[in-house]
Parts: structure tokens; sequence; C-alpha cells
DNA sequence: AAACCTGTCAACCGCAAACCC
DNA sequence: AGGGTTTGCGGTTGACAGGTT
């Protein structure tokens, strides 16, 4: 037997709602509340709405604290770095933002937001050549990682840096441009992470600095079944985490591509359609 | 001027979690 | 404990307005 309907979709209003319900919502929620009961609440208030849209109505518009207008770039910074770090979880985004509903987040982010970050995936394809830094020893190509699965290419403007902690020189030749690919899932065939060096906690102003601190701020990685280290991911972060839309700091994990991943090609990497490999970004937590 | 296209956003839908008996 | 009900959530739809051809 199916789920019985919340309502009798025969007898009940649809579409958008008239000033006249709206003032009769707004009025029966203003004297008794809710009651706890959505479902019952339309019939006690006299209108032929279904409790859902009875509810969708007053939580996303009628409330007395919703704000409505457009949202500010602080609002946007927020929207950004959350769902860079916990995907679309609209309601907990939503939290975040006084007098903004889940509803009008997601809104935002589908009609707005995205199409910047459709455009930073546009800017990393047209310019996948500008992806290259070099070591003491050999060339070496970057990714940037996010702790959600998805990981961005990046380039970062600056300074030569050394990383004196694990005995890896870490010469970088920057571009200007940051670049970002997600959410292209990048694929390192055959990469599994080995945690050598501990994990990462930290993130530092590589702008203003000659070196990478001396902490736990890397670990290590094996592209082998030997255990044999790779690469290390550090964490370069210089701010906070949304430059790909607005152009400055980003808390980001770095990952160097040792030696002998260097001649990957950028192009056929995100050409290839393998998976990722499970356990190595999701590992990456901030 | 009309047809078509695009962007916006309120509202709906279905599912899963939470709650209640 | 288990089944039914309600709530909360995220994805999707569709109406409408404004812009473009």
């Amino acid at each position: 037997m199916g789920r019985a309907p919340c309502c009798d979709k025969a007898n009940v209003k649809r579409g958008p709602w008239s000033p006249e319900e709206d003032t009769t919502l707004r009025n029966y929620v203003g004297k008794h509340g809710t009651g706890g009961n959505w479902i019952a609440l339309p019939h006690k208030a006299g209108l032929k709405r279904c409790g859902k849209s009875c509810r969708l109505r007053w939580l996303n518009y009628l409330r007395p604290d919703i704000k409505h207008g457009g949202f500010t770039e602080e609002e946007d910074n927020i929207i950004c770095t959350l769902y860079q770090n916990i995907g679309s979880r609209w309601s907990v985004i939503a939290s975040h933002l006084p007098g903004r509903t889940d509803n009008d987040v997601k809104n935002y982010w589908n009609t707005k937001l995205k199409k910047k970050h459709s455009a930073a995936i546009s800017n990393f394809t047209a310019n996948t050549n500008h992806i290259q830094l070099s070591t003491s020893t050999s060339p070496v190509s970057v990714i940037k990682s996010e702790n959600h699965g998805n990981c961005f290419l990046n380039s970062v403007s600056g300074s030569s840096t050394s990383l004196s902690s694990t005995g890896v020189g870490f010469e970088s030749k920057m571009d200007s441009l940051r670049l970002y690919s997600d959410p292209i899932q990048f694929p390192l065939p055959g990469l599994k992470e080995t945690p050598e060096f501990g994990v990462i906690s930290n993130s530092y102003d590589v702008s203003s600095s000659s070196s990478f601190p001396t902490d736990n701020s890397c670990i290590s990685w094996s592209g082998n079944a030997n255990g044999e280290v790779d690469g290390f991911f550090m964490d370069v972060g210089y701010g906070s985490a949304y430059d790909h839309l607005h152009g400055y700091g980003s808390q980001e994990k770095m990952l160097e591509v040792a030696p002998s991943f260097a001649n990957f090609s950028f192009s056929s990497l995100l050409a290839s359609t393998e998976s990722k490999p499970q356990g190595v970004y999701q590992s990456m937590t901030y």
C-alpha cells in the first residue's frame, strides 16, 4: 500500500498565494502559532491549502525575520565557502545567514553564484598550459584539493618557497591566475595516501613568507603499492576560501606532484573518464 | 510589434528523518 | 519495536518579467 498523501489534492488550492491568503496565514500563526501541526493548520485557519504549502509559505516568505532583497558580498562569500566545504546542504548554509531561507540560498546559488563558478571552470580550461610549477630538481604540477572530494587546479602568484620541514625542495614558478576545475573529478590512478608527516591542520600566508612552516603542515602520499613517497600534500592557505570568485586568498590544500608524476598532462587527466581513487581526497579535512 | 529566449524565484514534489502512539 | 504521521530537506518545475532578435 502506498503512502497516504499529506492532503486531498483535489480540494486544495495550489499555485501562487494571494495577499488575502497571506494575511489569513499570518494572522493565524501570529495569534495561535503553528500549533506544532502544519497538516491541521490550514483547516483551522480557514485556508484551502495543503499544510506543506502553508509551512513553506510561512517559512520562506511570511516569517517576520525574513530578509528580502539582494545578497551582500559577505553573504556571497559565506555561501561559497560553505558550499565548497559541505556541498548543497542549503539549510545548513542558510543557518549561517540570518534572515535567509534555504530556498533563497539555493535559488541564489543556482541563478548567480553557480555561473561565477562555471566561469572559473572555463577559465581553467582555457589556461591549462599555465599550470606548471618547478622544483629544484624537476618540474612538478600542483593540484589543489578540496575536502569534499572535488579537486582544483591552482596556480599561485608570488614568491619562491622551500619546504624545509620535509626536506623536499619546492621552488614555485607561479602564474598570476588562479584556476579552478571544481567539480571536475580529478583522477590520479593508483594514488593512495601515506600519512607520514602528520595531518594538515593549519594555514600559512605564503604571500608574505619565504618558506613553509616546519610543523605538521604536510602529509606525503604514495602512488605505488610499495608505499614509496611520491609527493606531498601541503596546506598553503593564504586567506579565506573563495578566491575563485573574488580573487583573494584561499585556505586550501595543495598537492605537489613529485617528479614521477611530472609528465602528467592536465588535459589528458581532465579528459580521462577514470573515477577518482577513493580515500585520497576525503582524508583531507580541515 | 511579435516571437523567442533567458533569468528569477515561488512553489511543488518526493524522499528520508524524526516523531508519536 | 514497529507502523503510521508529520516535518524538513534538496531537487525540480513553471509562471512571469525583461531582454533580445
